[in-house]
RNA sequence: GCCCGCCUGGCGGAACGGUAGACGCAGCGGACUUAAAAUCCGCAGCCAGUUGGCGUGGGGGUUCGAGUCCCCCGGCGGGCACCA
């Protein structure tokens, strides 16, 4: 059948047909013309307010389905929330810093700035296509100076408040992309852009303390309740709380410049079972003992070297060096223990340095078994034997009772370690502390295509902010990509300044901020992006929070712990009065498509879905060689498996209802989508259906429309139907309310189905003022979903209608009518259903168990029984129960 | 290894503890057509010849009644991962 795939699919030809090519565009001009989506940065209307937010994109260059759906979503949100009564802000921007433009200039001479600003121009187009009611007048890119120098305020803001600092530190250097990571975005050891393994490298770098808030960031995800519990799971796990104790433990001979060293443990109970201390390689008193111990220098390197690496943290093989040293235990006179430098301490979480209690940590056990180091269990697992218990491979982590602990023998775990905490402290050796695992957050990149950090540095006065009156700090036009490195640095002129504390010569900082700084504070300035502060108060104190963020799952980490930070930031300083930037989340599944490669043998090549045809008899072949094609999996869509549908191509052969329709209609949102021709083409199929029945019911009689002419006396068919078009308001409200839009859309394909029944009908007893309402509500249910379509229908409708359906009012369901004249209850047998009676709503309970025990299966299969119990569940169902 | 989620027809999926499989896709039969497409009408969980039996991954439990609640097991998917 090999449909062309830039015709659109045949439709008939007798009937009418809707031309979404001519009408699309024209609904989307007359929404901006009228100014459908257009609200004020401080309303004055009373409305109550509902910010709608996609997470918004960067500028790659074309949109995906991946944006095709989250946009969708997020406009029916929208416009439904706009028909609801509500003051909608629906914002559009672009996340326009980051490294694809730098690399489209290193590989074609492009300004980075260029190649973004024609990649927002082709996208913003694309969307436009989309017919989403955004509010394209509050549109800006993080790359406008008008924005990233607002965010150098915030940042010297930040700066004044304490809440960014200066320091060294062992950085995640990605060697590929000749810069500094994060920690969230290194994955299995290496950079999430480059792949490639990530190095331990000192320098120093500025940090947002986002440490500071790492309680608050932790105990308010607790009220976040409209965000998907899996996310506040991974937030909190990612913070990571943890209660234990700091304590010192003192070399049996002090060194010069080292007592001892501390060590953090969530395991103080267990200080008797101890039989080593451990550092990291990166740890000062490693450091010390490398100073005079090659061996032990040579060990940190190779700990170094592997790093992070995969080859270490697969093998996962515990390597120490003694370093000769002892400490003496707080607990035991006279007892030592030796200090071991090891690869598998982390110098990032707690103190750098561990104490070894291989009885009761798994890690610690395998390092003792493979040195030959003492083991020795101090918690006794409920019922064990004290003199032979002993652990083999495996560290008992139970609960149970201590001993060979001293004063601690017979405690109870929890006890043991208040305990313990209790007798450090009076010792003064150490005491009880929460530890985190969340760490600062580094923000300094060596780049040039990103927010230049508005400080300089000069030699007199060490590290001086940029005055607020000489932002924003902008980059240089003439931007050079020629070389590796970041071209703020190697910039002729731009770094070269006089320092404006004494006047002499200084130097810019080159580095930038990373991007996800830009995206931390986007939606708040959303709410007045044409204010000459990063923010205008009344503003964000109107529209904040954004009540329902919409976008990908790959977030639920950086991003929005990130934007919850600086959130907090922005209140501290006094820009907000909101903690939380976003009251609602909810997270969409990926858009995936089945893969093709062509049969060749080995080297099968991918192709694309354009590429291939669907046969009648169900096998694929190459469209242009006829060969057969082998069918892979279904998975994402992505440039290397190929199996992208690019949606400028769909909306071009089917329109961005269809298109939308489909998105919506295939399963629920936050699960995988399958894309598939079908599908689509069942979705446009509907679309022209749809329209006949406007079609259908013209505007003939629409003079006498709803509302002004009902007919005294409605037949039995003309009330069926409004029963079913008013159900259907209410089922679509609520599926709409629960972002269950694929129960929306099988609904409206019900009332769809009803009105086509109707059709075929005789018409009387006003079955024809039925069947308009019905077709008038199916308009404006399917508007957020469809909303050219609709415009395109209400235009058959009701020619001289004042509005469009973009402004009307969410319709209300008649309660009258949510209720049947009869209902059908369903009769069991001890549990087993056997017929069904009708009856009256709300009959009387000994008639409907009457009529029920004389229905002809019931009364087979209650023959010879005695009743001994009847259930009655009014209108709904009567269950027997018999015996005998 | 730890944590989370999921498992319902050929497929995507519906289903306040109350008639399982709505709705769509694919399929089958029919009408229209010279024919096809489109459109319209109808059928459709499985087994048994129509009033029967079996059915929501498997096993148990609670209940008058379980896809839904509880326990155990299995499978799939995802996240985290030497965090002391």
């Amino acid at each position: 059948m090999a449909v062309s795939i830039t015709e659109s699919p045949p439709v008939a030809a007798d009937v009418p047909r809707y031309n979404f090519r001519d009408a699309e565009p024209r609904w989307q001009r007359a929404w901006a013309e009228r100014g459908c989506f257009r609200v004020a940065d401080v309303p004055t209307d009373g409305k109550p307010k509902y910010y709608v937010l996609e997470m918004f994109p960067y500028p790659s260059g074309k949109i995906h389905m991946g944006h095709v759906r989250n946009y969708t979503l997020g406009d029916v949100v929208a416009r439904y929330k706009r028909a609801r009564g509500f003051s909608v802000m629906h914002p559009m921007g672009w996340d326009a810093f980051g490294l694809p433009a730098e690399n489209a200039a290193r590989e074609r001479g492009v300004h980075p700035a260029t190649w973004t600003r024609d990649n927002i121009d082709t996208m913003r187009a694309e969307l436009q296509r989309m017919g989403l009611s955004l509010e394209w007048e509050r549109e800006f890119a993080t790359c406008d100076p008008e924005y990233y120098g607002h965010q150098q305020k915030l940042f010297l803001d930040f700066l004044r408040a304490g809440l960014v600092e200066r320091k060294e530190s062992w950085v995640n250097w990605d060697p590929v992309d000749g810069t500094v990571l994060a920690n969230e975005q290194v994955i299995d050891g290496r950079g999430w852009r480059s792949g490639a393994p990530v190095e331990k490298k000192q320098l120093s770098q500025w940090f947002f303390k986002i440490t500071d808030y790492a309680s608050d960031l932790l105990a308010a995800l607790d009220t976040l309740d409209r965000w998907p519990e899996r996310v506040r799971l991974m937030q909190a796990r990612w913070i990571g709380r943890s209660e234990g104790a700091r304590l010192t433990f003192l070399l049996e001979t002090p060194e010069q410049c080292f007592e001892g060293s501390e060590v953090y443990t969530t395991r103080p109970d267990t200080l008797f079972g101890m039989s080593f201390l451990a550092l990291a390689p990166e740890h000062p008193l490693s450091a010390a003992v490398a100073a005079r111990d090659p061996k032990a220098a040579a060990f940190i390197a190779e700990c170094r070297s592997l790093g992070t690496s995969e080859a270490a943290i697969e093998t996962a093989e515990k390597q120490g060096y003694d370093t000769g040293l002892r400490v003496k235990h707080p607990f035991i006179e006279n007892a030592t223990f030796p200090v071991w430098i090891a690869n598998f301490v982390l110098m990032e979480y707690g103190t750098g340095a561990i104490f070894g209690c291989p009885a009761h940590d798994q890690r610690d056990l395998e390092f003792a078994r493979k040195y030959r180091l003492r083991v020795v269990p101090v918690v006794l697992p409920p019922g064990a034997d004290p003199a032979t218990f002993d652990v083999g491979d495996e560290a008992y982590v139970g609960p149970g009772s201590l001993f060979n602990s001293g004063f601690l023998d017979g405690m109870d775990v929890e006890a043991a370690k208040r305990a313990a905490i209790a007798e450090l402290e009076r010792l003064r050796v150490g005491h009880g502390e929460v530890n985190w695992r969340l760490r600062d957050w580094g923000v300094s990149r060596q780049r040039g295509w990103g927010c230049p950090i508005p400080v300089l540095h000069c030699e007199a006065c060490g590290v001086v902010p940029v005055p607020d009156d000489q932002l924003p700090v902008t980059l240089p036009d003439d931007l050079m990509f020629d070389r590796p490195g970041n071209p703020l640095d190697y910039h002729p002129t731009w770094k070269h300044v006089a320092c404006p504390v004494c006047g002499k010569p200084a130097r810019r900082e080159t580095d930038t901020c990373d991007t996800f700084v830009d995206s931390s504070w986007y939606f708040a300035r959303f709410c007045s992006p044409q204010a000459d502060e990063p923010v205008m108060r009344a503003a964000v104190d109107h529209w904040m929070p954004v009540d329902q963020y919409i976008g990908g799952i790959e977030h639920a980490i950086l991003h929005l712990l990130y934007s919850r930070f600086f959130t907090r930031g922005m209140k501290q300083i006094g820009y907000l009065d909101v903690e939380e930037p976003f009251a609602g989340l909810f997270t969409q599944g990926m858009v995936t498509h089945e893969s093709y490669r062509s049969a060749d043998g080995q080297n099968g090549m991918w192709l694309s879905p354009e590429e291939v045809a669907k046969q009648p008899d169900g096998s694929v072949t190459h469209r242009a060689t006829g060969e057969p094609v082998v069918v892979g999996r279904v998975e994402a869509m992505s440039k290397s498996k190929r199996n992208g549908v690019d949606p400028e191509a769909i909306i071009a052969r089917y329109g961005a209802d269809t298109a939308r329709w489909f998105i919506l209609s295939d399963n629920p949102p936050d699960r995988d989508m399958e894309w598939t021709e079908a599908g689509v083409a069942g979705a446009f199929r509907f679309t022209q259906r749809v329209f006949r029945l406007a079609e259908g019911v013209g505007s003939a009689d629409a003079v006498g429309s709803v509302g002004r002419a009902k007919p005294a006396e409605l037949g039995e068919a003309a009330r069926d139907l409004r029963r079913v078009t008013h159900r259907t308001i209410a089922a679509v409200s609520e599926a709409l309310d629960s972002f269950a839009f694929n129960v929306a859309v099988a609904r409206l394909y019900e009332l769809a189905n009803a009105i086509a029944d109707a059709e075929r009908a005789i018409d009387a007893g006003g079955l024809a003022w039925a069947r308009r309402e019905a077709v008038e509500m199916l308009t404006r249910l399917i508007a957020p979903m469809m909303p050219h379509l609709a415009e395109e229908m209400y235009l058959r409708l009701r020619p001289d209608a004042a509005q469009l359906v973009a402004e009307f009012p969410w319709p209300l369901a008649e309660p009258d009518l949510l209720t049947a004249d009869t209902v059908t209850i369903a009769v069991q047998v001890m549990g087993k259903l056997r017929g069904t009676v009708t009856a009256l709503p709300d009959a009387p309970r000994d008639d409907v168990l009457a009529a029920a025990k004389t229905e002809t299966n019931v009364a087979r299969a209650l023959e010879g029984k005695r009743i001994v119990k009847q259930i009655y569940v009014p209108n709904r169902i009567v269950n027997f129960v018999v015996a005998g």
